[in-house]
DNA sequence: TTAACAATTGAGATTCAGTCTCAATCTCAA
DNA sequence: TTGAGATTGAGACTGAATCTCAATTGTTAA
């Protein structure tokens, strides 16, 4: 956690930007939620708590945050994306359910093994990678 | 190809959905692209051609051929969707560069492999994955 | 300290992919 | 021939995400 948050100051710095009080907001409210969150809900949850941020810059700051490598944006074949922090798990994927919707998180790393041969393979240089499998969770299989 | 085209028309009896003129045209133009399309490609080189089929009938057929298992959708990263005609190649993923756009595909028999691991493990039915390595390719990487 | 400039923000307008509505048309079994 | 249900197109609609722009807040150089 502390090393993502450090390594979004980082990235502001580098780049001569601001941690500005709504970067600072959006930050701990983001390391505040766990696993995956979607950008109006995190909208809706800080006007709960009454820190007015407002929707264009939650949604410039999570694109900052993703640039700076501490968030990943996915994509679950809804029209809306989700955003989780980067853990340090490295090679993780999810199952989702087509039924329920429910999601688990995995990890494996076989994905690392596969991400390096196929980098090689075809003089990649990969930044970071989505794997989702699609199916029926044990409730929703018949 | 022509089991996929098939695959489309069985799946329509089976469900007593009708193989009309507009269902048709769309089937042909999909599997006479190559590789990735988007829906608004897909309408507008119909128009193109003259071959007026509106915009709700493109996107509904094309809910029906993912459906039917002959098509899939997927995600870039970008807001809209990108769909391709399922192939023979069962383990199959993308690698995407983030500078230029350039998608190379790939085929490695390890995500089988793994998706069996975690079918297995979660005690999950899995009917298809995605797989999108993002990175930098040959010519964009310093 | 001030002047000049760049970064940041919020409110609301805008965009755009995708969905929905509904009347008109088609299909096909009885 | 009838009617129930499937299918379609046109355009309205939705909702996530982006853009605009004026006001505000740093930052830097002199």
């Amino acid at each position: 956690m502390f090393n993502q948050k450090k390594k979004f100051q980082e990235y502001l710095k580098s780049k001569s930007l601001a941690f500005s009080k709504e970067r600072k907001i959006i930050l701990d409210e983001v390391f505040s939620t766990s696993g995956h969150f979607e950008a109006e809900d995190l909208l809706f949850s800080l006007r709960k708590k009454k820190k007015r941020v407002s929707r264009a810059t939650v949604y410039r700051t999570l694109d900052l945050l993703v640039k700076s490598g501490s968030v990943s944006k996915i994509n679950f074949g809804e029209a809306h994306s989700h955003y989780e922090h980067i853990l340090e798990q490295e090679y993780h994927g999810h199952l989702v359910c087509l039924k329920c919707g429910k999601i688990i998180e995995f990890e494996n790393e076989k994905i690392g093994k596969l991400k390096n041969e196929e980098a090689k393979r075809n003089n990649f240089q990969i930044m970071r990678h989505s794997l989702e499998f699609y199916g029926y969770c044990s409730r929703c299989r018949k």
